[in-house]
DNA sequence: GAAACTTAGTTAGCATAGCTAACTATATTG
DNA sequence: CAATATAGTTAGCTATGCTAACTAAGTTTC
């Protein structure tokens, strides 16, 4: 399914070979900006977990583990290792007290906020490089990755 | 929420907060699209591995570790559960005794281009809901998407 | 051409992150 | 109130990341 080159213009832009593209570019950009993330002094599991806190607010750990698309012992140590870091505050539900209630502390929120600063800046720097336009273009796709993956 | 198409109104495109949205789309794209990665049967570093000897060809131990930007014991291991599986085949290099020649089998070639058959066959059926010149945008962000990533 | 250095890969040992199975505690239902 | 269902944890396995220390093979230096 990988092709050289070739396919120019002229095709009615092949959903497939489209699919390809677009896997491969969000492959090799998040491979790039992922590069710094070490600067964290976390693991990327327990960063990503972290960013859901942070901006989608707090969360049972079932919902966390819903959302992150990991089985709930491995959230269970996800979530220990971000309190032991002291990036996380738990507290049993009122409502029901078998379930948690996650959310992040100051401290998690600014080592979030670091590090996807980190992450975002230096691919805003090399949309800097770029015509308005092409940036433009680049905010319209992004908006239709993220409804492709809703659709998903 | 209008979106112009030829002129642009309102924002002009920061560049930052495009970042941020590009960065958002690919982590939501990317984990959308991993989900049947298990039936591979092998796990994510190993069938990352081995698309790289798949598309990229042979390599040795220390270029493909650079290429997955990974330390080389963690690649001797990568390389180890491939070979365990038969999906790679490793010979001593001819001018250069200390290098190994990492190469896909005809089974590792089978089993990636299945998991990746999986991964792109979800994404390219949500864009065949897309009208055209919205696929065609995405085709066209795609390739921005691929130089920044070499740029950065 | 032997000693010293460099380079490629492996081994050992540690931490994190994924899983299932089996457990505890709490809530709900019959 | 007994049975069942749900939320989270613990135990134990595999995979994947690292550094430090090792072996083997090439290269440099004298």
């Amino acid at each position: 399914m990988e092709t050289e080159k070739g396919k120019r213009i002229s095709q009615p832009a092949d959903p497939l070979a489209v699919a390809d593209r677009l896997h491969s570019a969000a492959i090799h950009l998040l491979r790039r900006v992922r590069a710094r993330d070490t600067e964290s002094g976390i693991g990327p599991a327990q960063l990503s977990a972290l960013s859901v806190l942070v901006f989608a607010g707090p969360r049972s750990l079932g919902e966390l583990a819903a959302a992150e698309q990991v089985r709930p012992p491995t959230m269970s140590r996800i979530v220990a290792g971000l309190m032991r870091a002291a990036l996380v505050r738990r507290h049993v539900a009122k409502e029901d007290r078998r379930r948690l209630r996650l959310e992040a502390t100051a401290k998690g929120t600014d080592v979030l906020q670091a590090a996807r600063k980190r992450r975002v800046e230096s691919l805003a720097a090399t949309l800097r490089h770029l015509p308005t336009e092409k940036v433009e273009q680049l905010r319209q796709a992004a908006e239709l990755m993220d409804q492709l993956s809703r659709e998903m």
